[in-house]
DNA sequence: TAATTAGTTCGGATTTTTTAGAACTAAAGA
DNA sequence: TCTTTAGTTCTAAAAAATCCGAACTAATTA
């Protein structure tokens, strides 16, 4: 499928691929430091980084790696490991953040929801072309919370 | 359910939403201004907005609301109607933009889809927890993918 | 106790995004 | 033809997000 890779470019590309999610998640509302980050606890081999070596990858200062950080663990995305005898504190991507991932989405629907439910009450005319597609802009947000839950129902039924 | 309220405090309210959507659509990664004027043209009662109304009701430049409003019907947002013997455009939310939505969310996870199976092909321990995380990932992407498809087959193949 | 490590926090600098204002255009009306 | 209308486009200003360096802290090591 691919030619054989000598290692160098093996690690080049995936370097390449932690800009790429940096600029994916820069479209996607977050900076693209945290997805810098998140990129390079996920793509490289090396499992586990310290604050240093993390420092050194990304060659951003250490308070702007401090920061976004510590924002990424607040929200859930990294975590850390710490070793006997070792001060550092071991960086790495927490796995299966799906849960989490649905619960910010489901969050943000429901905001949405209650938005438009709220504009559908005010409506003078109910049957206006715009309160019917509230209407239907409602329906839609209805199915998505219903996968939402039934998916969170049959595949993560196991996680934290 | 509720007091009985005022022509006045009714579209007081209603202004508030406009307001809230704003925001909202600020945390989504949208400018504010663009949520705004979605808010506008679907929770007050009057179902069409010319130009000039559109940069009364917000108190913006007109500059800013012309761009906005050129980048709201290039991604098919909103559109205008005409009216024999008026020059002006009459603004309207489109309906039924459940269909743009989901695609865009389609390319979205197409394009993190494409990045984590690289990611996968470069890691050299298929094993390692990180690599297992991707193909998990990949997983869950599939998945969604389905969701979409079978949603627009069910749901909007009468749609534009 | 002094020095080093592993970060954090603060204020300011830089960059990016958003908005405004003025000059412009194209069509319609007088 | 001259003026008005309905916007657009360009440049600069304002505001917001991001980033950095320097000073700081708290724990560990010498």
């Amino acid at each position: 499928m691919q030619e054989k890779l000598t290692e160098e470019q093996r690690t080049q590309k995936q370097r390449e691929l932690v800009e790429a999610m940096g600029r994916l998640t820069n479209q996607g509302g977050g900076t693209s430091l945290a997805g810098r980050i998140l990129g390079l606890l996920s793509f490289l081999d090396k499992e586990e980084f310290t604050f240093e070596e993390i420092v050194d990858e990304l060659k951003i200062s250490k308070s702007s790696i401090s920061t976004t950080i510590n924002h990424l663990m607040e929200t859930d995305k990294i975590e850390y490991v710490t070793y006997p005898g070792d001060r550092k504190r071991y960086f790495r991507i927490k796995i299966n953040t799906r849960k989490q991932f649905l619960l910010a989405m489901k969050r943000h629907i429901e905001k949405l929801e209650k938005l438009n439910r709220t504009a559908l009450e005010l409506k003078l005319d109910k049957n206006s072309r715009t309160a019917k597609n509230i209407g239907e802009i409602l329906k839609g947000f209805a199915f998505w919370k219903n996968q939402i839950e039934s998916y969170e129902k049959e595949f993560l039924a196991d996680e934290i």
